[in-house]
DNA sequence: AATCGGGTGCAAACCGGTTGCAGTTTTCCA
DNA sequence: TGGAAAACTGCAACCGGTTTGCACCCGATT
């Protein structure tokens, strides 16, 4: 099965939770946060769900931001392979309905950093709101 | 006082407390955390200091962001006559020493959003190792 | 001086995230 | 094949940052 192949391609054991949750990260149309998945799962407890997505963090599975919505929110990484800076994608926070929406036609415009400086991860994220409220605001 | 007419000119009443807040925001020379706020201003109570920062949240006299470290960062806004999207710069967060860098040199590049989609606030944040922390651990 | 409303401090609630521990399942080797 | 060791999971408690309820205080206004 694919979820599995990809499981451990990275190395990580495929136990049935974990295709669980990255198959519920998969079929998401948006990055989910720990409480979202709990919902999505309600059988599996969160710590299980915390751990799981913190090793899918380490194995580069995943990769997690902070949108604004004061919770971290985690994400498939697109390219199997291995996610890189260059990769990421812009996100954006709709404040009214809370829904986060990927802009994946909007690569992050790359910065040079200070001589020296490492960069590690990108994070590059706007708020406002969406279209869909702002023609419900409007009437 | 420059202070007092800046609170004033954003209609926020300027009480001893409020000044005070601003003004460790002003002479910081990094966004301040809740906590960090709290450090510097150890007769206010935190919980005054929490709403004081959201006053100001309100008033456009400071922006928040949350740069990597788990907490909020609060910093004055540059122009003293509205904190437009434009002037957001990028911030550095190094995730060894914990310190948040300003790229003032750096605006954040314009990003063009889906139509109808209306920005309010930008986040574009990058976390990594600094120059100090990283000669460091190469020794 | 009495009154009123905003400002402040204190304590407690809250919430997302994290950990300790015990029970269960899987792995692996004698 | 049995049985110990390691890995995985659930439960409950904890933690730190944030937020709120409530009572008190203080300055402004009559």
């Amino acid at each position: 099965m694919e979820i599995e192949a990809r499981l451990e391609q990275k190395g990580v054991k495929p136990t049935a939770i974990r295709k669980l949750v990255f198959k519920a990260l998969l079929s998401a149309t948006e990055p989910l946060s720990l409480a979202q998945l709990e919902l999505a799962l309600e059988t599996v407890d969160k710590s299980t769900i915390f751990r799981t997505v913190t090793l899918f963090l380490e194995h580069h599975l995943v990769h997690a931001f902070e949108d604004g919505s004061g919770s971290l929110k985690y994400e498939i990484c697109q390219n199997p392979y291995g996610c890189s800076v260059e990769d990421m994608h812009i996100h954006f926070y709709c404040r009214n309905c809370q829904k986060t929406y990927c802009l994946p036609s909007a690569h992050i415009p790359a910065i040079t950093l200070p001589e020296g400086f490492v960069a590690e991860s990108v994070n590059y994220t706007i708020k406002g709101v969406c279209e869909k409220c702002r023609s419900k605001e409007e009437r």
